[in-house]
DNA sequence: TATTGTTATACTCTATAACTATA
DNA sequence: TATAGTTATAGAGTATAACAATA
């Protein structure tokens, strides 16, 4: 299986035989912070659009739906700035649940620059079917970790995400 | 401060009177574990191109580019499948490392249909500067953490980015 | 003068399918 | 027949600037 005629470069051209993109993991961008993220994040993001996109949801639309429903009257701004998107993508965002009857926008009385976003009877009902459909499939995939190492993993994230 | 005059509704209209988008870290959203890592990973992302954008990469680039330099001889189809990225992302990806000078694609003796990517001088050199940013920036950030929490996140990570 | 939401626009990223050359 | 890479293209997501209403 291992064809080693005489190895005179630094880097062995024809390589071990072996293939496929495992042996990658041993390399230091595996091993990086950023990229760890990343690649958990994209398989987080995969089963979460695969739960709720039946329910016509995706990740941000979900958020900006279960952050309405709480009763946390969010303005746009707000949303903004909590998940990290331009006020403009907002807008879209809220066109759409709020054609689908899902929300409404009401004017700010304080600021009457300002809409406050809210949750109808069905966007509460939506919110609820939803959240309970995230946090299966959530439990699901951290059935692979220690119950210790899911505590440590939301304490340490919420650390992170709520840094600068 | 607290003008709360008859809440008879089921969620109060004018709410408290405290605004920004700190106060959504008390809801259900924002302990939810796939919003912490689409957070940390924006985060971590935003932190990471502000490092890189200067010597012309991004973070898929940056991976790219560290693989060819660490010597893996990795063939597109083998980074199309770690990197999560469509095949022809992947050409894309490597034209303009190609152009730059960064990389060259060689043909795998081996099966004449795959290319194996393989980092010129001026590769090594931008891989390891750009190594050397990426790692300080990630030290910089995590340096909030205690030590113990840095080391327990990259195993759990790990585990999870290793996962399907 | 500054801020909230909106519109328009251009740019990047992503997903898909069809094609070629090799296996 | 199946696979690696490529090309083309349409769709989604992102970033920017300008504008009206309000503060």
């Amino acid at each position: 299986m291992s064809s080693n005629k005489g190895s005179s470069y630094s880097e062995p051209r024809t390589a071990s035989t072996r293939r496929g993109p495992e042996r990658f993991w041993d390399t230091t961008v595996a091993h990086d912070l950023a990229f760890l993220l990343a690649r958990a994040n994209a398989l987080s993001l995969a089963r979460m659009h695969a739960e709720i996109e039946p329910h016509g949801l995706k990740a941000r639309s979900y958020s900006i739906l279960s952050l309405a429903a709480a009763g946390m009257l969010p303005s746009q701004r707000e949303l903004s700035e909590f998940l990290r998107l331009d006020p403009s993508q907002i807008v879209t965002l809220i066109d759409d649940l709020e054609q689908r009857g899902l929300v409404i926008r009401e004017s700010d009385p304080r600021d009457r620059r300002a809409n406050v976003v809210v949750a109808t009877e069905e966007g509460h009902k939506l919110a609820e079917e939803s959240r309970i459909a995230v946090m299966n499939s959530e439990a699901e995939w951290f059935s692979a970790l220690p119950e210790e190492d899911q505590i440590s993993l939301r304490r340490i994230l919420g650390v992170l995400a709520a840094a600068r």
